[in-house]
DNA sequence: GTTAGCACTCTTTTGTTTAGAGTGCTAACA
DNA sequence: TGTTAGCACTCTAAACAAAAGAGTGCTAAC
């Protein structure tokens, strides 16, 4: 690909950036009036016929203006777009005020990023909260409840507690529950969650023999505690800021990507995809996923400790005010990586919904 | 509003079905042709005349069709429908085979609910749980984490268990956190959460003096979970479905409804508006909430030992398969109260998310 | 290398016509 | 008296045509 010249460079930006504001081809004419380039329309012309032939255009026909392609938004995302593109203060103090408020569970932090990151760059986002499936066993309690029933609550080593009710078998004591307790967390703990499968349970059964059904329930209760908290969940934000996309006055586009998006595997996917190296940016046809390839996606990957905490995602049209939303996500990368290292996990407030 | 005799009921019955279905304006020949009453076209335009001046029927324009009004559907619902509209086998097959799945959480029961009525209303679905603010409090417990750290879980007479991790104050020792929690569950207990208030709260204080820093949280931790409680949760479901509607092929339309969606205290407003008595349908400008008022909602509550636990409701256009929409919302209601009465409450599992 | 000019292309807008659906009214019929 | 056929009339939506507007490519001159 051979090197554009610096007025090619400029022409095209202002191309790119005429059309992400006003989602309009744009022609030669219309470019040399609103920006005084000293140049005639012609100039103007015979430089983007050029930039057509090497890739950078298209036209969606002959007597329309240009759109930029895939390559150009790849340019200009790479290369053109001006880096620093600062926050506004307001922008900043939206920020600050939406996560202040007042006290928030680790998925009420989640939930306003989303929240604020598809309000502020008015595209939908994606935010994936890994759970963190290498949580440790600690031990198992019972707690009384009344004479039938007790709470079983497994408690990790970083301090996250989950909990069931359990019926008590009839003519089982406390001391019992207790030491059955002690004898299972002695030969669990240390595993991590994700790792106690049936293999070890059964270890676990054979080596502790006690009330069968109490035993049974238990053992299901921990496999499922493990399962649940391995889930990545997602968090969908803005979905209708679509419907302000001039490319999406359409219904029927609309339904097709909600349609993806409804899918919570796809979802995830999608922001599982390629490796986690901190922001990367997949412009349209660049996008392996079949129904978002005349889209664009800005995901970026938190990390605790060298480990993915959590991938947070801008999805819009290729048209897209790529320096802003890359802004915001840096912004809010940042602002997030503060919040979990300040708030290091043992202090985690888990707020049960 | 005088009576209308049986064939102008029949006529205006089959108007309303055919409008729902096709929602196109139907005329007086269309009419004819497709049900084979033994009237002639002329005689069904008479009659029809005869429903607009009644105000059942109203004109788009002079030579269009007629659609129902707001007073006609009323009386549809109220009388004219064919009211048992069993559901189909496929339906039922479909509803058990999404709650039968696996073990829910009883907010992933809700979830699941809003999902099925959306998807088989092709409506969007709400609904809203009621959180149990009677939760009576029973005691809280302190349990060893690491030297630094304890976890504080209070449990309640139904079973329910609260957690958030605590910072232990320099110095403090194993036997005085217990002593603690112990004084602390002897002066509360009994309670129901959302009577604790500040004053409450106070006596405590003064009745047990220790550390300040670390009571202090504890007295805020317990004052947050009581508030957590008590709020009502809000599931949406199917606000895709809107626009496989044909009067939602306005963008702007669906972004209007979409817009008041969003706002989960209006969703919480609508569902709680109105006495609660069992199923209640809305058509159109009988609404008194701003910007649904070209829509019906219909909507049930249920109840446990006779308080509300939560409401469901269809919100769609006022042109609505509303025997099918009832029929689905009466079952899941049935099913719904047979879960709950067995389930009773402390069986509950409550996943924690 | 840059630019003005011009013919040409294609879309969008606007206006006009036509076909179709439905109505209301009148007169005839059972 | 209720029902029906017939017909003139109205209005919309679709089809078509013409005009306007935007943009291009090319050529020739600067």
């Amino acid at each position: 690909m051979e090197k554009l010249d610096d007025r090619k460079k400029k022409i095209l930006q202002l191309i790119i950036e005429d059309y992400i504001s006003t989602a309009e081809p744009v022609g030669s004419r219309n470019l040399a009036r609103k920006y005084n380039l000293n140049l005639s329309a012609a100039t103007i012309r015979n430089e983007m016929s050029d930039l057509e032939l090497l890739g950078y255009l298209e036209q969606p026909h002959t007597s329309a203006g240009r759109i930029p392609s895939v390559q150009a938004y790849r340019l200009y995302v790479d290369e053109l777009r001006e880096k620093p593109n600062n926050l506004t203060k307001s922008d900043i103090e939206m920020i600050m005020s939406s996560f202040n408020d007042r006290q928030k569970s680790i998925d009420d932090i989640f939930k306003a990023t989303a929240k604020i990151l598809s309000r502020m760059t008015k595209n939908v986002s994606m935010v994936l909260a890994d759970q963190d499936d290498t949580a440790i066993f600690r031990y198992i309690k019972f707690l009384p409840l009344d004479e039938k029933h007790a709470i079983l609550v497994l408690v990790t080593d970083n301090g996250h507690v989950d909990n069931v009710t359990i019926d008590i078998p009839k003519g089982m004591e406390t001391r019992e529950l207790d030491y059955l307790a002690n004898r299972v967390s002695e030969l669990l703990a240390g595993h991590p969650l994700s790792d106690i499968n049936e293999e070890i349970l059964e270890a676990v059964h054979t080596n502790v023999a006690e009330d069968k059904v109490l035993f049974a329930s238990l053992l299901a209760t921990i496999r499922r505690m493990g399962r649940t908290r391995s889930k990545q969940k997602v968090f969908l934000g803005g979905t209708k800021q679509l419907l302000n996309q001039p490319e999406f006055q359409d219904v029927d586009r609309v339904r097709g990507l909600l349609g993806i998006l409804d899918e919570e595997h796809v979802v995830r996917d999608l922001l599982n995809a390629g490796e986690d190296s901190g922001l990367r940016v997949t412009i349209g046809s660049e996008n392996k996923f079949t129904g978002i390839q005349d889209c664009s996606m800005v995901r970026a990957t938190y990390r605790l400790n060298g480990h993915v905490v959590g991938t947070m995602a801008v999805l819009g049209p290729t048209r897209m005010e790529y320096s802003k939303v890359i802004s915001v996500m840096n912004y809010l990368h940042r602002y997030l990586q503060s919040i979990f290292a300040a708030e290091n996990l043992p202090m985690l407030v888990r707020e049960e919904e």
